[in-house]
RNA sequence: GCCUCUGUAGCUCAGUUGGUAGAGCAGGGGACUGAAAAUCCCCGUGUCAUUGGUUCGAUUCCGAUCGGAGGCA
């Protein structure tokens, strides 16, 4: 048998504002590509403006996946998007073309490229909800020593103030018959179905990536985002349940204004922070990957220099074999 | 012009009955496997406005100077 070979992925990511999209796009032109998404927000219909997806002539100008396609009211989750994102590496690749995924949420580009696995039974609403009312009446304490019971090793890797991941772990013990720790040791020692590299688009001024972040919010009010996201206000009213969208920067500070309780300025502000403050949260993620090549975006005088130092990294990288190569 | 209050971290302010200082916010660092744009953890040295004086010692007390706020005319 065959050594099965390594699919090719030449990924960008990075934090917001710094021009993914627009490398993503060079790339695919340059490559014959075509892009898949990497962003956990990008995915809804409806919320183009707030979740800065491409727009229509960024769309238009490559073949783009999984941005603007799940129904706010949806749920999805990272194991979701391994396999849609996993199955489309695939068919672009079956296609002889080449699968460039492009965005900031670390977290699924992590368990997408390091080749994670998921369970079957991952998840169960009515559970989650019992624990988590547990933790409202008598504080996550009870909660933690459980887990510490169960699953020793997970307990000491999650803050016992956390209450989100505490939950989850318990869940996931009591729906797998596993402890939680035992699926991270199985997919450290798994292997990766693609050669991929991580281009990293950052900053090496952080001011000068705050002052992007802030300017981007002011363009995206100019673009329409209180209409866009009070539309999306009164999709969620009355529904008990609110929808993760509903989390992402740019709606979650504009609803206290909607209800009255900010005022716009206030809201802005808040938008800016929290943006800035997630710029910093993605950062740190990809600080950490291995497969990683930072493209300071100030380093170049412009966006042709960029491109060539993108394209020279994929060729280190072993995930594109260069010109030469590909007319044999 | 006179009177009163005020000047301490990037911002808002505590404080030291005289022994060179600490909170909140901002900011920095980190974690992350089914809600992840979420969730969580760690991190506080700054000519205590300037300048003279009193004192063993002043950011603290006194004087002057320069900012700022308010009141009376």
């Amino acid at each position: 048998m065959v050594l099965e070979e390594k699919i090719p992925v030449a990924a960008v990511v990075g934090p917001t504002a710094t021009g993914k999209t627009e490398l993503g796009i060079a790339l695919c032109r340059r490559l014959n590509g075509e892009i898949v998404s990497c962003d956990s927000m990008q995915i809804y219909r409806g919320l183009p403006i707030g979740t800065a997806q491409p727009t229509p002539e960024e769309l238009a100008a490559a073949p783009h996946h999984l941005v603007g396609f799940l129904p706010v009211e949806e749920a999805f989750s990272v194991s979701d998007y391994v396999d849609r994102a996993g199955a489309l590496l695939r068919e672009i690749h079956g296609r002889g073309r080449l699968p460039i995924l492009v965005g900031g949420t670390g977290l699924y580009a992590r368990s997408l490229l390091r080749g994670f696995s998921f369970e079957e039974k991952g998840r169960d609403e009515a559970l989650r909800q019992k624990l988590f009312q547990e933790a409202e009446e008598q504080g996550v304490e009870p909660l933690y020593r459980r887990l510490a019971q169960l699953d020793p090793k997970a307990a000491g890797e999650i803050h016992p103030n956390n209450v989100k991941r505490v939950i989850r772990a318990l869940e996931y013990i009591q729906l797998c018959g596993e402890p939680f720790s035992a699926q991270a040791e199985r997919s450290h020692s798994a292997q990766s179905p693609y050669r991929y590299v991580m281009l990293c688009l950052c900053y090496r001024d952080r001011e000068a990536l705050y002052r992007r972040i802030d300017r981007r919010v002011d363009l995206m009010l100019e673009q329409g985002l209180l209409e866009e996201a009070r539309a999306f206000f009164a999709h969620c009213q009355g529904k008990e349940a609110v929808p993760t969208a509903a989390q992402a920067i740019g709606y979650k500070e504009l609803f206290p204004f909607f209800r009255g309780e900010l005022s716009l300025d206030e809201a802005v502000e808040n938008i800016k922070r929290e943006s800035r403050r997630y710029a910093k949260r993605q950062i740190t993620w990809f600080k950490r990957e291995e497969r990683t090549e930072f493209l300071y975006v100030d380093d170049y005088p412009h966006r042709q220099a960029l491109l060539e130092d993108a394209l020279e990294a994929l060729k280190r990288w072993g995930v594109w074999k260069g010109d030469a190569a590909c007319e044999q």
